[in-house]
DNA sequence: ACTTTAATGCAACTAAGTTGCAAATATATA
DNA sequence: TATATATTTGCAACTTAGTTGCATTAAAGT
């Protein structure tokens, strides 16, 4: 179940997430927000924003979670399957809008993938 | 610093990767091997293994590690890289012998990447 | 304005992994 | 083979990211 109310502390999240161009991971965000918000509730927003496909999620590089906006995916299904760039000297986590192609796997069914590339990001460069 | 000395405990670990074809997560072995071995000392031997170029490691679906044997890698340079699968059903990973062809990215330099693709295995197909 | 129900904050918890240090055990040396 | 030295190990305590239960607060419907 999504977001049902329209209250401070999600306009608060929304308003982080129209900010800024890059992913932002949960962490992030809750240090962003600690003056404001609870941890507990910024997790709770973030759940419900991806239920709503408004976000979508993935693992950075030490398993912690990024979000950021979606853009084509509905409430049912994640259509947009994209890769996403996380710069080794920044730190910063971007969206790829680009494909990358998952080839047949014999005996196997791929429902899903999800690939992260490292490296350095423009400003790095 | 990888492995110095043939110590017991180094010979339990390597029997577990000997004894199984699969991708085994830390958390796995620890469990498997909680009678005999600390859990710090599953972490560090493995922490060793990688350095010393017989086992990689990746992360799983909820950002959990997972170590196999390595194929042609050194110690200087993990060279060996593939993606992984993970069974959404049984749970099960394991190396894919592919290569995912990661494309040239506009301003920026692609330094390493990794694959998890998620779906049916084998045996739950 | 009042009622209902969702959202929030808090504190306590979980799970994966890490650190410091003393005790145990390999290996090198005599 | 005994001894010295240095690496490994176990333990307990800690860290970090994220979760849960419950009482309180605040939207939204009437």
């Amino acid at each position: 179940m999504g977001i049902l109310r329209k209250t401070q502390s999600l306009a608060l999240m929304l308003d982080e997430f129209d900010k800024s161009s890059h992913a932002i991971s949960a962490i992030d965000l809750i240090s962003r927000l600690s003056n404001k918000l609870n941890k507990t509730t910024v997790y709770r927003i973030l759940d419900k924003l991806e239920d709503d496909g408004l976000l979508h999620s993935f693992l950075g590089k030490n398993g912690i979670k990024w979000y950021a906006k979606c853009n084509g995916c509905s409430k049912t299904a994640h259509t947009d399957v994209h890769p996403h760039f996380q710069c080794l000297e920044c730190g910063q986590v971007d969206c790829l809008a680009i494909q990358i192609p998952i080839p047949e796997l014999p005996n196997r069914t791929a429902l899903m993938s999800s690939v992260l590339i490292q490296g350095k990001c423009q400003d790095c460069l």
